[in-house]
DNA sequence: ATTCTAACA
DNA sequence: TGTTAGCA
């Protein structure tokens, strides 16, 4: 497909799915036109992408560990670099702190939500 | 019509 | 990131 599809398949803007491209992280085929062929499996790269993204990893990062993370284990131990292996700690730890806020604001709102829709029916 | 690259705000 | 310019 063409980045056109990929852009509305995977609501990411033109200009990003180019972006993400230039900073190394995915590396699509290329047409006789010179237009970018992405295959089905990007649609589900560029949705890990986004979520590393989310979760506040820098690009520079996600470059290093996408490939670690589709790849079946084994194979990568070469590089694994002892700094490395501690940004990736922290960045562990970081997402565990943001899973906790978010758990907590979800409950929050559902709280909140059942207690709204009880008040007024409750006759 | 759609995509491409490059560059400016 | 949005957007624009000039191509293919």
């Amino acid at each position: 497909m063409r980045i056109g599809e990929l852009s509305a398949r995977t609501d990411t803007p033109r200009r990003l799915l180019r972006y993400y491209e230039e900073q190394g992280l995915i590396t699509p085929a290329r047409c006789a036109n010179g237009y970018r062929d992405y295959s089905e499996a990007f649609v589900d790269r560029i949705a890990q992408i986004r979520g590393l993204l989310d979760a506040g990893l820098p690009t520079r990062l996600i470059k290093q560990i996408l490939p670690c993370l589709d790849k079946p284990r084994i194979i990568h131990f070469a590089d694994a670099t002892p700094e490395m292996i501690a940004t990736l700690e922290g960045e562990r730890d970081r997402m565990t702190d943001r899973i906790n806020c978010l758990t907590r604001n979800r409950d929050a709102i559902a709280d909140y939500l059942d207690t709204v829709r009880e008040g007024p029916q409750t006759t």
